[in-house]
DNA sequence: AGCACGCCGACT
DNA sequence: GTCGGCGTGCTC
């Protein structure tokens, strides 16, 4: 007796191979059975998909090779996670294996049937007792939570009773977190085998997440019963965390959006904290956003969500408004829980504008904020100083020729970092030494231009050089960005001399803006936010008030601290606009009036969430090329059936061009319907095909599509 | 995507 | 005379 199985691979979507495989087995592989099988030369894991028997003699149009070995000593994956991995293929228009097989550990790749039944087995007998009887809880910080504000328990109470999907919009330090805990002990109580999953957006986030849920639940369900999942783990350390998620051992994955696909047979309650934070869209290969597969998958699998947040994403801010009578039966609404209230009497800081129209030209630090910094370090507070621009000047140019610091290889300028002597293209990593003299004309005097955060600390050590510190030591300015915590551990050491109080001044990279909580910074200064303010990317003013309002986050955290040194939380913001309706906005940390508005605007426009939108990108040798192929594209896809109901925009070349000696352009579909969109994206993948092989796709080096992309 | 086969420049 | 550049072509 002979079996057919249908067999998804990491093919991509393009090849001619990019469909299910078949191959050939002795016995009957249920779907979702582990494989490794034979492609060309190579031996490669895949899932299976289907399995059908078949007649000894059943032709197929060619000879079927069996398949390798089965890893069947792993229990299948479920339908579940089946229909997760297929849904995520058809709407981000990648190949069914490329989802499937990445959403895997990846040292399931290399691993023989053997080798994982072993495993398997270690792992089964090193499965730790569930814990039946309630554990005497640790000491530590968590080990008596105190009592949920009358604003948490509603939120609670609401989760509990309602089905959801839930918008958790509380202000920084209201304590979202612990409402996280909560639903999370709620649902795990509930149901002896429940698990959740728990999301942030950046791995740095999840040590102090990880350190929170595991004095919380550790006691309570085994040590084993929280594991974590990001990109930044061995891969021993995630395969083991991928086995007990699957194997039901670990009963809360704490996880960076890849987690969204963990494998976890009874999952119960997802949340996703921070659901506006745009690392939740995937920037390669499948373009997915983390937060919208939660919400997708918790509908499937019956688990409730909870999407969390300060500042909201448009699109769930907008799902989440009251439904209209008429809505009540058809929309799909969030739940909205709003907690307004700071925690433990602790209140916003201040916002304070400073209109920099008023300064002398060229003023980095108006005198203003000097002496508020100034007086905070005087009495031995600490202050943070924010600029979303690392290295020491964006721009070295030649004063006699022009020249500037342009990066070979890309349409951008190379970075000047005087720590190395070093100038580096952040865009494709070219890095030489910085030349001695203009290698243009010779002159000797090259200078930087503009400033980053290298720099920004220079100067403030300079400007309070003769300021001394409550004890008479000298001013200490210490700078965190993606520079300064290259070395492994050497952000978390960083953070440790902050709350230690070993810096009085913190330079920094929004990498500072988020979640860190900061007992003794009284003062958060924004020193150049203006860009954001008319850039191109319809989307860059969500991102500026919610970059905003999470730095406002980090200052004045602790109430009792505020009240011993008898001062209050700052927020400075420099700005030539400081009529600009987002500050007003955010002057009064009012993020629902800055909502309305934007989506006032957005709808007025015809965009989203007011209509769905997709990118089709072509990287080509020429910029021409890449163009021409995109609007071929466009044109051959006016003859379909979903054409009439979609809009196509012509091609033009990404903000920047030019990276590592490929040209970029893109083309924006769009449409006020998601259906129509979907389906001309489906249509579209044949043409494109056709495309890549006929005389217009010759000189292009790839193209792909970017679903619901995040800037246009 | 890999990984082959397949034709033209600088080395043991 | 070989090693190796990356240009097409194939993989159930």
């Amino acid at each position: 007796m002979s079996w057919r199985v249908d067999v998804a691979l990491q093919t991509p979507a393009y090849s001619s191979v990019a469909n299910l495989l078949s191959y050939t087995a002795e016995q009957d592989l249920p779907a979702g059975t582990l494989v490794r099988v034979p492609l060309g030369r190579r031996e490669l894991l895949g899932v299976v998909w289907r399995s059908e028997e078949e007649g000894p003699h059943e032709g197929s149009t060619f000879d079927l090779k069996p398949i390798g070995a089965a890893l069947d000593a792993l229990p299948t994956l479920s339908d579940a996670w089946r229909d997760l991995v297929a849904f995520t293929s058809r709407y981000y228009q990648r190949s069914l294996g490329e989802i499937a097989v990445a959403a895997l550990p990846p040292q399931l790749r290399d691993l023989s049937a053997l080798q994982l039944a072993r495993r398997l087995k270690r792992s089964e007998a090193a499965k730790p007792a569930p814990v039946t009887e309630a554990r005497l809880p640790r000491v530590g910080f968590e080990a008596e939570p105190s009592p949920p504000t009358a604003e948490q328990s509603d939120a609670l109470r609401r989760i509990e009773q309602e089905s959801g999907p839930f918008l958790l919009f509380g202000s920084t330090g209201s304590g979202k977190t612990e409402v996280y805990l909560r639903s999370v002990a709620a649902a795990l109580a509930r149901d002896p085998a429940a698990q959740a999953l728990v999301m942030v957006p950046e791995i740095n986030l999840t040590p102090q997440l990880e350190a929170r849920f595991k004095s919380r639940f550790e006691p309570l369900y085994g040590d084993a019963s929280v594991v974590s999942m990001h990109s930044g783990m061995t891969n021993p350390q995630r395969l083991a965390s991928w086995l007990s998620a699957h194997l039901g051992t670990a009963r809360i994955v704490l996880g960076t959006r890849m987690a969204v696909f963990a494998s976890m047979p009874r999952l119960a309650l997802i949340v996703v904290d921070e659901e506006h934070d745009p690392s939740y869209k995937q920037q390669e290969g499948a373009r997915y956003s983390a937060r919208d597969l939660a919400v997708w998958r918790g509908q499937r699998e019956g688990a409730k969500v909870v999407l969390g947040s300060a500042t909201p994403s448009l699109e769930s801010w907008h799902r989440s408004r009251p439904a209209t009578e008429a809505e009540k039966t058809t929309g799909r609404r969030y739940i909205r829980l709003a907690m307004p209230t700071r925690v433990g009497a602790a209140r916003l800081p201040a916002v304070k504008l400073v209109d920099m129209n008023l300064q002398p030209p060229k003023t980095v630090l108006s005198g203003a904020l000097l002496d508020a910094i100034g007086q905070r370090i005087g009495r031995g507070e600490q202050s943070m100083v924010f600029l979303n621009r690392r290295g020491y000047a964006p721009v070295l140019a030649c004063g006699d020729c022009g020249w500037k610091s342009e990066c070979p290889h890309c349409s951008a300028y190379r970075v000047f970092h005087k720590i190395d002597r070093t100038l580096r293209c952040h865009h494709c990593g070219f890095a030489e030494r910085v030349p001695r003299a203009c290698p243009s004309c010779g002159n000797l005097d090259i200078a930087p231009v503009g400033r980053g955060t290298e720099r920004l600390e220079e100067h403030l050590a300079e400007l309070f050089a003769s300021i001394r510190r409550p004890d008479g030591g000298a001013v200490r300015i210490a700078r965190i960005d993606a520079d300064s915590t290259r070395k492994q551990g050497a952000l978390a050491s960083q953070l440790a001399a902050v709350h230690a109080g070993e810096v009085d001044v913190l330079v920094g990279t929004q990498m500072i803006a988020k979640g860190h909580d900061f007992r003794r910074i009284t003062l958060v200064a924004a020193i150049n936010p203006d860009g954001a303010l008319f850039a191109s990317d319809f989307r860059a003013p969500e991102r500026l008030f919610s970059l905003l309002m999470q730095s406002a986050g980090r200052a004045g955290r602790d109430a009792a601290y505020l009240a011993a040194q008898s001062t209050t939380a700052e927020m400075w913001i420099q700005t030539h606009h400081p009529q600009h309706p987002l500050f007003e906005a955010l002057r009064r940390h009012d993020y629902p009036a800055f909502a309305e508005r934007e989506l006032a605007d957005r709808a007025a426009a015809g965009m989203p969430p007011f209509s769905f939108q997709a990118l089709l990108r072509a990287d080509a040798k020429s910029q021409e090329t890449a163009q021409q192929f995109l609007n071929e594209a466009a044109e051959r896809a006016a003859g379909l059936p979903a054409a009439e109901r979609v809009s196509r925009y012509p091609a033009v070349p990404l903000p920047i061009q030019r990276v590592a000696d490929v040209e970029r352009a893109q083309l924006l579909v769009e449409s006020a319907s998601r259906a129509a969109l979907q389906q001309l994206l489906a249509e579209w993948q044949e043409i494109l095909q056709d495309l890549r092989r006929s005389p217009a796709g010759k000189g292009v080096i790839r193209w792909l599509i970017d679903v619901d992309p995040h800037s246009v």
